[in-house]
DNA sequence: CACGATAAGGAACCGTGTTCCGTTTCGCAA
DNA sequence: TTGCGAAACGGAACACGGTTCCTTATCGTG
C-alpha cells in the first residue's frame, strides 16, 4: 500500500500535512472508539478523541462506511487473501472453506456492532455492504466452488447467501453469552454437507 | 417475573370511553404504518395516521416493544400454540421442528425490521426480545427436546440458541430479492441432524 | 349540571447526524 | 523572510426523531 494513495487510483491531488496528521489521528481515534463504543459510536466523540472538528471528520470520510472500512480495510484483506491459503493447505475444500469462515466470523465477532450495521438497509451503509462483498465474495466462491466441484457439498447455495448468513449470524454475538455464533455457523457450514 | 397476568384483561380500572377508542385507533395506525415504514417508523407518523398527538403514544405504550408487542401478539400466540398441534401431526419430531421454524420465519420475514429489533441490544428492546422468549421458547425448547429424544439431532444445541439464529438469519430478508432467509434456517435445521 | 379525575395535545427539550461559514494554517514563491 | 491564495479547520447552526412537561379538553358520576 502507498502511503498517500488513497486507494481510488487517479492522480492524488498531494495533501497538506495537517490533512495527513488529522487523517492519521482520525483513524486512531475511531479504532479506539469503536473497540469501546462499538462502530455506531457518536461521531463527535470520534472527533474528540482525535482532538478535532467534526467537520473533518466529514470532509476525511463523507460517509461513516468510509471510515469503518479505512479502519479494518487491513484486516479484511488479511482475510481475503487467507482464502487460497487454506484451500491450498488444506484436507479438503470443505475443510477449508469452514476454517475460512471460522477466520470471517471471528473477524465479526470482535468488532462490537459490525456485523449489525454491515446488513443494515441503511442507504449509508450500502457502501460498506459493498464492500465487503466486493472483497470477500469472490474469495468465497472460489472455496465454495472447489467444494462443489469435490462433491463434497450441493450446489444449490450461493455464496452471496451464504456470506450474508453468516454475518447475519454473527450480529449480537458480542454482547450475549448466551449465544455462541462461531457454534451456529458452524451448523450451517454442516448442513451445506451433501449427505 | 410476571404478576399472574402481564396482559391487559383483568383488574383494569375502568378506562375511558376515549382512552379505549384511542387505543384502538393506535393499534390500528401502527399496523398499517408498521407495514409500509418498517416497526421502526417515527412514533410521530404513528400519531397522525391514528389522529392523535404523541404523548397519547406514550402513555398507551410507554415503549416502543409495547406498542409492538401488542400489535402483533395474536400472531405470536398463534405461533406458540402451533407447535404442540404440529408435533402430534408430524411424521417425526425433527420434521415438526422444522415446520414450526418455518412458521417462525415466515411470520418474522413479514415484518418489516422486526427479525433486526429483535436482536438489538438497545435497552428498550429487550422488553421485546424477552416476550419472544418468553412465548415462544418453552415452545420450541419442547419440539427439540422431542427430536433429541427420537434420536434425530444432537443434544448439543440450546433451543435459545437455535431461536437466536434463526431470529439472525432473518435480518434484512424482506429487502433483499438476492438473499432467502428460509433456505439458511432450513440449511441451519439440516445442520442439526445428526449423521 | 357541575365538578374532579382522566386523558389529550402539542410545544419544548435533548441527543445525534449533517451542513455552513468565517477563521486559521500551510506551502509556495517572490 | 514575508505575503498570499488555497486548503483545511472548528464549531455554531440546522434537521430530525425520541421523550417529557404543562396546559386544556373531555368524560362520567353525583
Amino acid at each position: 500500500m502507498n502511503d498517500s494513495d488513497d486507494g481510488k487510483g487517479q492522480a492524488a491531488p498531494r495533501k497538506r500535512a495537517d490533512a495527513r496528521r488529522n487523517e492519521r489521528a482520525l483513524l486512531d481515534a475511531a479504532a479506539a472508539v469503536f473497540v469501546t463504543s462499538g462502530v455506531e459510536a457518536p461521531i463527535r466523540d470520534i472527533a474528540a478523541r482525535a482532538g478535532v472538528g467534526v467537520a473533518t471528520i466529514y470532509r476525511h470520510f463523507p460517509t461513516r462506511a468510509e471510515l469503518i472500512i479505512a479502519v479494518y480495510r487491513h484486516q479484511i484483506e488479511e482475510c481475503a487473501k487467507a482464502g487460497p491459503v487454506l484451500l491450498a493447505s488444506s484436507a479438503s475444500p470443505h475443510a477449508a472453506l469452514g476454517r475460512w469462515i471460522n477466520l470471517f466470523v471471528d473477524f465479526l465477532v470482535t468488532k462490537h456492532g459490525l456485523a449489525a450495521v454491515l446488513q443494515s438497509d441503511d442507504a449509508g451503509f450500502q457502501q460498506l455492504h459493498g464492500y465487503f462483498l466486493e472483497r470477500l465474495l469472490p474469495v468465497c466462491a472460489e472455496l465454495v466452488a472447489a467444494a462443489v466441484e469435490a462433491g463434497e457439498i450441493l450446489p444449490d447455495l450461493e455464496a452471496y447467501e451464504l456470506m450474508r448468513g453468516v454475518g447475519n449470524l454473527c450480529i449480537g454475538a458480542e454482547s450475549d453469552p448466551r449465544y455462541d455464533a462461531r457454534r451456529l455457523v458452524g451448523l450451517l457450514v454442516e448442513g451445506l454437507r451433501r449427505r
